[in-house]
DNA sequence: TTGCAAATCTGAAACGTTACAAATATGGTA
DNA sequence: TACCATATTTGTAACGTTTCAGATTTGCAA
């Protein structure tokens, strides 16, 4: 690998005639160097294409600028990832910070995977979604007064960032509409148990059912994570031997699992089978027959996510960093 | 930020009652270190739960233990990108290699983010895709002989090391298979023009036209990138006005567009219209109606990207890092 | 002219690691 | 016992940056 010596402060100091730690402040713009050094030298970086040595400064001061990004990687919303992802990168843009990403094997320890972090100060701050209401990551975290968000809320007593979507609102609206529509027993098709927002679909679901009476159904070996396969056999037994006309889907994937499962009982979605399914792809406005959706933006969950760690970083009180997005209907009518 | 001071070198040095560099070596297990020193400073690191620090590390070798991946954020397959990551995390896996996500904009020259990951060191190896016959992130990256990998092939003249799917087969034998049901007309859902494989795609596809004696064509305006109402509104064009009986779709995406052009047309895919489309989430598998895919697992290609990579950084030959891989057929009968 | 504060600039040390040359210990042979 | 080769360990320097205390220069009042 060809290496033509990268400039460093020495280059620069040696082409100015200033010493390196002259260099070094002004080109930090420090205001005890003369304006006209600082002018100077700072020409003189552009000119040579001086980039301050990441590992140096990370060495030297403490601060990496990274940020971690717990991703577990077989998530069920495969487009989940890449949406947080492409938000995250665009509240890093034009600043140093690095993204990294970091496994976190839903089996294998979490404490494992922060503890890590922490102990090694791998990050400047760290980010990740599925959060459970005692997640054990945002009590070690807060323990060690690290900076994080998540995406999701605990029910920890220590206030902390976080960016969450309103699923009690989207369960309630979801089926407070199919009851409108004249459904007489729903099912909620809900995340898994231990995260946090589970609890939140199913209070607004409840709430829904309660305040309408229509009668309900819960699923409970399955949720949007399960196989499609499974969910579309769940659905089909709602269905058929449940009664079932109503679904709320928190998912995609399982909102399509629940077409099909329609579809295989013979009968038609919207006609005889209502649904409402939380939407995170463009591509789902695709799907036929269209359904009704309740918007979520993960992109743009993302980047505040990013754009609030930062701001963690900077040392910005925990009461402005909590955010609640609300969803964007997007029914048929 | 609460900090207990991070075990070193030297609290080992201090502990063991060796020197620094003593306890350097002995930990890399170096011969010349006496085998009970060895055991002891190793049972010493263990112990206490030492871990080299990465910025130290990198600004005394060189290396950065990094692996760069490319991403375009606003890809058009979402799913995409996390699969690719999965992949490439479980190839990092017990290694020392962290994965950082590199925003690559498409409008943003490509040439700065590579330019200035080779400049300032910033990885140890690249990985990107969407690879264009002629790519100037693999010339640049050849010329600087930093070592990358990408998914997808180039027409240069230097071999270098690729991941990639068959594409010329994927169209192929979808577009033969639709032949043999008897499609009379066939349209191509291609890639973008610029990519490698979008020409891949469109030889095999037409290699299958012209074996089988049927007509075609080559929707111009619209690719998989494409919004999906203008795929779906190209798509009923070419049912309505040109007598397309039969597509193939390079992406989910666009498969879910010409579905639902089928539909907006009252006809009925499969019975009116061919489709064969290549799969890559399985998700995919619970559109309703069925259709015939050929699977793309992007996962394993990310797998491959990452061990391939590190095995080019490591310094094995060119000729023993090039994998074509073949889809799986996952036709409904 | 001298003295002194303010304005600029500088040198040395340190972050934790590895590479290199050199020092010491060990064992065996003459 | 003296000596040398080998085995093992050590000290120093360097990677590029920032921090701290100190050095030099400048301007101006006395």
């Amino acid at each position: 690998m060809k290496r033509e010596p990268k400039p460093t402060l020495k280059t620069l100091a040696l082409e100015t005639g200033l010493a390196v730690t002259t260099v070094s402040r002004a080109l930090k713009g420090a205001p005890e160097i003369a304006k006209g050094t600082r002018d100077r030298v700072q020409r003189a970086a552009k000119a040579i294409g001086y980039v301050p040595d990441r590992a140096a400064q990370r060495l030297r001061t403490g601060r990496t600028n990274v940020i971690s990004f717990l991703l577990e990687p077989h998530d069920e919303m495969l487009s989940f990832g890449t949406m947080m992802i492409a938000g995250i990168m665009e509240s890093l843009e034009n600043t140093s910070f690095h993204l990294v990403v970091t496994p976190q094997f839903e089996k294998s320890d979490p404490l494992g995977t922060v503890d890590n972090i922490i102990r090694n100060r791998l990050a400047d701050g760290v980010i990740f979604c599925r959060t459970t209401p005692l997640d054990i990551r945002v009590r070690m975290l807060l323990e060690a007064d690290y900076p994080f968000i998540c995406h999701g809320r605990t029910e920890l007593a220590t206030p902390h960032p976080f960016v969450d979507f309103d699923n009690f609102e989207f369960a309630l609206d979801a089926a407070t509409r199919l009851a409108r529509q004249g459904c007489k027993k729903l099912a909620l098709l809900n995340a898994r148990q231990p995260f946090t927002f589970s609890q939140h679909l199913m209070h607004g679901f409840m709430t829904a059912v309660r305040e309408s009476g229509v009668s309900h159904v819960l699923p409970e070996n399955v949720s949007i994570d399960s196989a499609p396969e499974a969910v579309r056999d769940t659905a089909m037994t709602c269905i058929r031997e449940q009664g079932v006309d109503g679904f709320v889907c928190a998912g995609e994937s399982s909102a399509m699992a629940v077409i099909a499962a329609v579809s295989d009982c013979g009968l038609r979605v919207n006609e005889d089978i209502g649904m409402v399914a939380k939407q995170t792809t463009p591509l789902f406005g695709q799907i036929r027959p269209q359904i009704d959706t309740i918007y979520e933006d993960l992109t743009a969950a993302g980047r505040q996510l990013g754009t609030l760690l930062l701001r963690r970083i900077e040392g910005a009180p925990v009461s402005e960093l909590q955010r609640l997005e609300h969803g964007e209907h997007r029914y048929r009518d």
